[in-house]
RNA sequence: CGCGGGGUGGAGCAGUCCGGUAGCUCGUUGGGCUCAUAACCCAAAGGUCGCGGGUUCAAAUCCCGCCCCCGCAACCA
């Protein structure tokens, strides 16, 4: 019985913060749990370096992209050694493995006359060198390069006949309900596959950092076309022919919610072109977001997992991430609820049930206990608990699993109180009884931490040592996870495995971890700056890095200005913008747009008197010429405000 | 008519696919216990399961309509 599970490889241009953190996280929970029931495993994980921005980076930095993939590499084994991540494989796609599986899916799929030649239109950034989608751009504009003019351009490039591919791939989803888990994400799938399919661009011109198109070299295979090939490439796909037949297709690939497409829609019609079998199945997991946002690097909302790790240590993440957020959805982190379950589950409950079943066994029996009378009530609830657990993992529900393990651990806390083994030690009569009782607390434990062996590995193996069943070899599901599999044990104490936190850890939020390096960033030695003043709160943005701050000159590039509103007005079909008329001293109104809809009325704005950016170029939104951008304070989730100022001040007066 | 997700006791969530006495954690109140990490156990208060219809013996769950919130896309110049 073989089982073969896959992370997304990740794009190597930051840390992973805790989103990622999370795919792999419950993607080895879900390897351990196969491996407990006695899957022969493969988990294969890896990085995606074939993208125009690594080749960016690397040279921006002055290295070589090679090496600065390699330092990426270290990197993320570094964070998911960290996690505890399990992983059996490490795919690089600049790898030669990958490399020749990318050529030969590419090759196979031409000779199945699926790629064929055509015209790539859109927006190129010059700079860049690559083609930028409509929704990246702003203002019309590259991002990385807002002072050069993108070009529409035709290039000629390669097209994957994804279209042909629409029926099957209905008939797939139709036969194979499982295909794509959670229900959600398969409706939208489903819909999507039902409005049509349309071919896609897999190919790029003029570029090195790439793998070359077999029957076209002087093309390079489009990075999306290139990395879905990893997973077939990791196990012998035009390396290892033997290999590659043992464990392929696929049996798991654990996603992100955004790229449910690629996974399901994109990858099965390559491989259904190059004759391959297609995956068993995909899960498309949900966000974690941090308070309620979404992580953002630029927002502070990004948290580095090693922050978290150093808080209580890895298991307690594990636990977290896997049982209080519904596998399958979004989820929210936040230290203080993070703390909150650290406490509940680890300190107050399990933590401490292993302390106090290991006290009564060492005070009572001497540690010494032996498999005694017919197993009671506990007995009973165990095995529940451990079918509950069963099913739950098979579906992937690992927070159900999770907490059906816990249940276990409440169970043994009533029982104790129940059974009062304290009560029974006072009179000897009850010696028999209380050898039974001592057994059986010790016994769930045993179990508990069986089924909680794929979440809290290396906690769980501490548990199983401090009952008495210490692990030899690889646990089975089957066998030990079986009230009594374990038989006469030595009980031993020791310190507490999670203390109960006390005091509020302080907010770790990180970010502003990576300096950028900006090479216009101007010597700040000359620009005088006070110290901030005292923060209100700790939630409050830091004081920008030295290095981010301008000098008066910059400062005094911007044009702030007074200005008097003439006119407002809703702009249609638009939640946030305000179509602004404003007298600036000037001869003609300006027209501006603001995004403050959502805080004012169009009527109470007629009249009043604000601070705009004068200097501004002009930009396009929904349709509308904005000429300038009008000042308003926009507190952290909250609405925005306008800058006031005093009405008698004449419009076009000069702000600084 | 953009796409999608959500609205369940004070807070945070499960349950919804496969209708059947509404569940968990925190918090609150009262009690118990002393083996244990001021932990643990018991009990209580607290819910029109967003609103309105419909199907059904029975609806949080299925069907129809509506309201509100949040992501994404488009629009925070």
């Amino acid at each position: 019985m073989r089982f073969y599970l896959t992370t997304a490889i990740d794009y190597v241009n930051s840390r992973p913060h805790l989103g990622t953190a999370y795919e792999k996280v419950t993607a080895d929970v879900i390897a351990r749990y196969k491996r407990l029931r006695g899957f022969d495993t493969h988990f294969l994980m890896g990085n995606d370096e074939h993208s125009q921005n690594v080749f960016k980076r690397a040279a921006e930095l002055g290295t070589d992209p090679l090496a600065y993939c390699d330092q990426m590499e270290a990197e993320f084994r570094g964070v998911w050694a960290q996690l505890d991540i399990s992983f059996d494989d490490f795919i690089r796609t600049t790898q030669p493995r990958h490399r020749t599986a990318v050529q030969k899916l590419a090759q196979a799929s031409y000779e199945a006359g699926d790629i064929y030649e055509g015209f790539y239109e859109g927006w190129y950034c010059v700079s860049c060198e690559s083609f930028k989608p409509e929704k990246d751009l702003v203002d019309g504009r590259c991002p990385f390069h807002p002072t050069l003019t993108p070009e529409w351009i035709r290039e000629k490039n390669y097209f994957f006949r994804l279209s042909k591919y629409r029926d099957a791939l209905l008939r797939h989803f139709e036969a194979h309900p499982r295909f794509l888990q959670p229900d959600m994400r398969r409706n939208e799938i489903l819909r999507l596959l039902q409005s049509g399919l349309e071919d896609i661009s897999m190919s790029r011109a003029g570029q090195s950092w790439g793998i070359p198109l077999p029957f076209a070299p002087e093309n390079v295979v489009y990075v999306w076309f290139d990395a879905l090939i990893n997973y077939a490439a990791a196990v012998g796909y035009g390396t290892d022919d033997a290999r590659f037949a043992d464990w392929w297709p696929a049996n798991l690939h654990v996603i992100g919610k955004d790229i449910t497409r690629f996974h399901t829609v994109v990858w099965p019609a390559m491989l259904m072109s190059a004759g391959m079998p297609i995956p068993e199945q995909v899960f498309g997991h949900g966000w974690i977001n941090f308070g309620g946002q979404r992580m953002s690097k630029s927002l502070g909302t990004s948290v580095d997992p090693s922050d978290v790790v150093r808080r209580f240590g890895v298991d307690p993440l594990r636990l977290y991430l896997t049982k209080e957020i519904t596998y399958g959805g979004d989820g929210d982190f936040t230290w203080e609820r993070y703390e909150e379950r650290y406490n509940v589950d680890l300190a107050n409950n399990l933590g401490n049930l292993v302390s106090r079943v290991a006290a009564m066994a060492e005070k009572y029996r001497g540690g010494r206990l032996a498999p005694a009378g017919a197993g009671g009530r506990l007995a009973q609830v165990v095995e529940a608990a451990v079918s509950r657990y069963r099913a739950s993992m098979d579906d992937l529900a690992l927070h159900d699993g999770a907490a059906a393990a816990f249940a276990i651990v409440d169970a043994t806390n009533e029982f104790i109180a129940e059974t009062a083994p304290w009560a029974l030690a006072k009179d000897k009569g009850n010696d028999a009884r209380l050898s039974e009782v001592l057994f059986e607390t010790a016994e769930a434990v045993r179990v508990a931490a069986v089924l909680l062996t794929p979440v809290m590995p290396s906690s769980c193996a501490e548990i199983l040592r401090r009952v008495g069943a210490p692990r030899e070899g690889a646990l089975r599901l089957e066998a030990d996870a079986v009230w009594r599999a374990a038989g006469a044990r030595e009980v031993t104490k020791g310190a507490a495995l999670w203390p109960r936190a006390e005091e509020s850890a302080p907010a770790l939020v990180s970010g502003a971890k990576e300096r950028m390096s900006v090479d216009e960033t101007p010597k700040a030695d000359d620009a005088p700056q006070s110290a901030p003043a005292a923060a209100p709160a700790a939630s409050t943005p830091a004081a920008p890095a030295p290095d981010e701050r301008i000098t008066i000159d910059d400062f005094m590039r911007v044009q702030l200005r007074v200005a008097k509103v003439m006119a407002a007005e809703a702009v249609p079909k638009s939640k946030k913008l305000i179509k602004l008329s404003v007298e600036v001293g000037e001869p003609a109104p300006r027209t501006i747009l603001a995004g403050i809809a959502e805080a004012y009325a169009p009527e109470q704005l007629v009249g009043r008197t604000i601070v705009i950016v004068a200097n501004l170029k002009p930009a396009k939104l929904m349709g509308i010429e904005s000429n300038g951008m009008v000042l308003a304070a926009s507190p952290e989730g909250g609405l925005p405000t306008l800058v006031a100022v005093d009405e008698s001040l004449p419009a076009g007066a000069r702000v600084r």
